[in-house]
DNA sequence: TGTAATTTAAAACGAACGTTCTAAAACGCA
DNA sequence: TGCGTTTTAGAACGTTCGTTTTAAATTACA
């Protein structure tokens, strides 16, 4: 009953997400994403309205398949402890492998656009605290089962380890060596380890 | 022999320094600029060069006055481990007072401007350095006196560190809760604590 | 007091910004 | 095969960007 789109809306929206990852959003005009989407203004607010909510949806799009994905490849199907090591452990690799330096989609958005927009400040908050949680989950089932010390509180551990995670997202965008970010994570881990009936 | 200045310019600098910090680079016009430093933009031009030079000079003015003054004021004055808390503890204070969630300049401007830019990226890697090292000579003066526990090395406990002071300005600037900050940094210090013949 | 030097104020520069408009193009259905 | 609808391509909208220019104002020194 009309005329078809000549493009695959998830795909370019990929493409989107790249750009503004890379470069942040005032950094990233519509002409450029047009160029890197290979469509036009006009399609590009057909499709997804303006530049604000083009960037909500590439958000979106970076949380689901980076943090989401995570945690649903390791809860569950790892014990606690090495739920919360396999997560670092890929954070760092991926760090290092970032050699355009883009970080991470979130901490960019937490620091650029969240301060301002308090529509981004409830959508990163919101997502942090599911991290924190997903910390807190590890912890509390390693708790349980005797795999993580309870020297410190799960609460407290959680805070921690999402500390650490937003840390190393942000040192490894001006200094990804592997000795600083593996050096990072050893007294963490460490404090995991430590018997609380050894004090 | 000509006309003098009608400014101080350290003062309209550190008006820069609060634009700079609150809105960034980008979100930063010059037009912006004059306006919160009360001068025309042909005065800013003449006395600062171009806006990313009026950049740097605010950048390094907020350096020296934040973590330098800072350092200056706890090494030396304080025993190791209170150093490290004192530094801390700041921090947080810091923080949680920041009602317009300016963050920390230089996190900023390492996740917004380094990454793009070879000089800023060197400046902001050698100010995280400096860091690291201050951390670095606090932990090996508590290893000497026996204030701080040996049980990781220094190198290593100042990396955490630098992680954590890292992870704190980012999630700061989201969720600014006290709990949160604070139980964040309790098993950080347990660490110091935990005694390493405990094992 | 006149001259050289510098800073001011204000307008102006071209380029780029986010967004919208105008037509032509491409489909499903009558 | 037309009709209604949506998507295209591309020009165009007014605004703002970083920066420079023009000319008046202000000083020290001869």
């Amino acid at each position: 009953m009309a005329r078809p789109r000549e493009f695959d809306e998830e795909a370019v929206l990929l493409l989107a997400v790249e750009r503004f990852w890379e470069h942040g959003y005032e950094a990233t005009s519509i002409r450029d994403l047009a160029e890197v989407m290979g469509l036009t203004s006009a399609s590009i607010y057909n499709a997804f309205g303006d530049k604000r909510s083009l960037y909500r949806r590439a958000l979106d799009y970076y949380v689901d398949h980076s943090f989401g994905d995570r945690v649903g490849r390791f809860e569950g199907n790892l014990p606690p402890r090495q739920a919360i090591e396999a997560f670092f452990n890929e954070i760092v690799a991926r760090s290092l492998e970032d050699t355009k330096r883009k970080g991470c989609m979130l901490v960019n958005s937490a620091l650029e656009v969240a301060p301002h927009d308090p529509e981004f400040q409830r959508v990163v908050a919101n997502v942090l605290v599911q991290v924190e949680a997903f910390f807190r989950r590890c912890v509390e089932a390693g708790h349980r089962d005797g795999t993580i010390s309870n020297g410190q509180s799960a609460d407290d551990m959680a805070r921690m380890l999402l500390g650490m995670l937003l840390g190393i997202r942000v040192l490894a965008r001006t200094r990804p060596e592997r000795a600083l970010l593996e050096g990072l994570i050893r007294p963490a881990f460490a404090l995991l380890d430590s018997r609380s009936d050894a004090h």
